[in-house]
RNA sequence: GGUUCGGUAGCUCAGUUGGAUAGAGCAACAGCCUUCUAAGCUGUGGGUCUUGGGUUCGAAUCCCAACCGAAUCACCA
């Protein structure tokens, strides 16, 4: 039973009662008392002073009597200009916590029946995933959870771009430059092999255009008559004549990126339930323009190329395929929503893709909405900011780009070096101690990046987000740890965990007031897609917990009942913070 | 210029449907390990919530305008 129903209930009985006026739910305000405060819950009195005709103490004071002495829940009240401070009875609080404690799934939504898609990752094959890539798989992967955890059920999916003149820069380096280099050969992981092509070819690409430069050509020239780019251009046709040497090429050299990709992926721990391939999507949609243009939806320029106006709705023209019939990004686009939400009976498809691509997804939506479709309404760009850092922008040009797999690397190992300084793991076999610093580093990196609301630019700094003390990922992990350390070491002096009839005081009623919380807090980031909140959340219960736990000593506390009560209070703290962590995909380990 | 998004402490970030004296962490300073793990806790200092109007009992929050910053507006993806 929900507390703030009820006394939102009473409050308006006792406005009926005591004014003989009845008022809409709007106007009763409820919230929960500011720590300054006694109370645990606040009415705000300043909207119903029309209605009283009184002064706002006065009118608190009259509501909080009836309540007093109407709802059995309310144990006090006091005053404080208009607001009405209540307070609620500790039997209620020790009633919550038994609910909370007995319930594992706390905090997990009932069935909505709705089937959500996320599409979140999509690299390209041509080179190794960086910083980026990782902001967008954690939120994907997050996102995903949280969903689940509203009672969706979610579809993961991602959609490669393993096709285009991009790829075939770094098959022609290869094809020149290599003598046959492979993964084996080279012991470098597939997707960073391909990546050094990639920039073979733009170091050959920038030296041939600079000596035709330095012959006398003018820049803009020399870049349209390059040879290899010609060359790159030659391959792509051929790529999609179909041509078998190509062909081959590119399913060997894109096979090395999978293997390196699926390499992060799992260190990462995402994962996907399906994997589209532009090679294979690319030509969808071309129908659906078709019928656009059959509608009147779109139209044909006299060269041929096919376009839709939405000028009338504050934005540009937008290409729909070129005139020589070949189709564009958002050609495929159209198509892959189209097919995808007729053969998955999609509610709500979630696109994690970065904010430069918002115009490309206000245009999707809009066009989808013109060709009829009901569903676009539902599609959603969860679009992230960019992360930056101390320096400014990534850019591959002046080699800032924090590549994924080094900066992992650092932080399990900053892990490990941390750990071991600290030194606590004496008993620990190596094995373990392996297992742990990869669960530090990760869970550092991850709440980092998750922990900031996901439309905002975050920075980066590498030397301060490797930190593990303060609003970090392994603070929480640490306070998990000491809580599973209590209740192992409740388990070797057979202290007893149970619910009893012990008293709780204030600061227990403040930890269970935020595990009451909980699912509120999960229905409320999964409305908003945002993880950010989750991970705050999870933060303040630590704390508190941290707070309680220099308070507090619950092995060396005499009274019997207390203590066990105790020991079921902070056995709910740590499964509500593996529940939220486990949202954002970050581990708890039993000890560290 | 159009569109979208941001601007909160020296730095990185929170801030519930508008509510009481705007909060954490980092950095600085001062305390706390004979006690369930000090990756912790407590305290001090630090603010024109970009600016100016408006809405009202009440604004960091909503509306309007300006300023600053980011992204985007390709027969690229």
């Amino acid at each position: 039973m929900n507390l703030e129903l009820l006394i939102t209930q009473k409050l308006s009985e006792a406005i009926f009662k005591i004014y003989g006026t009845s008022v809409s739910p709007e106007t009763l305000q409820l919230q929960a008392t500011r720590k300054e405060f006694e109370g645990d819950l606040t009415a705000v009195i300043f909207p119903l002073l029309k209605i009283s005709k009184k002064s706002p103490e006065q009118t608190a004071d009259e509501i909080g009597k009836f309540l007093f002495d109407n709802v059995i829940e309310i144990s006090s009240y006091n005053v404080v200009k208009g607001f009405l401070n209540l307070t609620v009875s500790d039997d209620y609080w020790r009633e919550c916590l038994k609910t909370i404690s007995s319930d594992d799934n706390w905090g997990v939504l009932p069935k909505s029946g709705k089937r959500f898609m996320v599409e979140y990752s999509s690299p390209n094959t041509n080179k190794p995933l960086h910083l980026g890539h990782i902001r967008n798989n954690l939120l994907g992967w997050s996102v995903s959870k949280l969903l689940e955890c509203n009672g969706h059920e979610v579809v993961k999916v991602n959609l490669v771009n393993d096709r285009g003149i991009h790829i075939c820069k770094s098959m022609l380096a290869w094809k020149k430059e290599s003598n046959g280099e492979t993964p084996d050969s080279s012991g470098l992981k597939g997707d960073h092999l391909v990546g050094k092509y990639y920039v073979i070819f733009n170091n050959m690409l920038k030296k041939e255009i600079d000596s035709l430069v330095e012959s006398g050509m003018e820049r803009e020239e020399a870049e349209r008559s390059s040879q290899i780019m010609k060359e790159a251009q030659e391959m792509l046709v051929k790529w999609e004549k179909g041509d078998k040497e190509v062909v081959e090429l590119w399913k060997k050299m894109n096979g090395w990126v999978y293997d390196g990709f699926d390499q992060t992926y799992l260190r990462l721990g995402v994962s996907f339930d399906k994997t589209y391939f532009e090679s294979n999507t690319y030509l969808l949609g071309k129908e659906l323009v078709k019928k656009g243009l059959e509608k009147g939806v779109f139209i044909k320029k006299e060269n041929g190329s096919v376009w839709c106006d939405l000028t009338n709705d504050g934005l540009d023209e937008k290409l729909l395929l070129r005139s020589d019939g070949t189709s564009v990004y958002m050609t495929q686009d159209l198509g892959t929503a189209h097919q995808r939400y007729s053969e998955f009976n999609l509610d709500e498809h979630i696109y994690i893709v970065g904010n430069e691509q918002n115009y490309h997804f206000q245009v999707l939506k809009l066009i989808l909405k013109k060709l009829g479709f009901n569903w676009a309404e539902s599609i959603y760009h969860l679009s992230y900011g960019m992360v930056e850092l101390p320096q400014g922008k990534m850019k591959s040009r002046e080699g800032t780009v924090v590549d994924a797999d080094d900066l992992i690397e650092n932080m399990v190992t900053t892990a490990k070096e941390t750990s071991l300084e600290l030194g606590k793991l004496d008993n620990m076999d190596e094995n373990e101690q392996l297992k742990l610093f990869e669960i530090l580093g990760l869970g550092a990196l991850k709440y980092f990046i998750l922990k900031v609301d996901p439309k905002k630019t975050m920075l980066f700094d590498p030397k301060e987000s490797i930190d593990f003390n303060g609003n970090t990922g392994p603070f929480i992990q640490y306070t998990h740890a000491r809580i599973k350390s209590i209740l192992r070491k409740a388990d070797e002096q057979q202290i007893i965990s149970q619910f009893t009839d012990a008293p709780i005081n204030p600061i227990e009623v403040e930890i269970i007031k935020m595990l009451n919380y909980f699912p509120d807090k999960i229905s409320e980031a999964g409305e908003a897609h945002s993880p950010a909140l989750v991970a705050n959340y999870c933060y303040d219960l630590a704390k508190e917990f941290n707070r309680y736990y220099h308070e507090v000593s619950i092995l060396r506390e005499n009274d019997a009942p207390t203590r066990s009560q105790r020991l079921v209070l902070i056995a709910a703290i740590a499964n509500i913070l593996s529940r939220g962590m486990g949202i954002l995909g970050i581990e708890l380990p039993e000890r560290m």
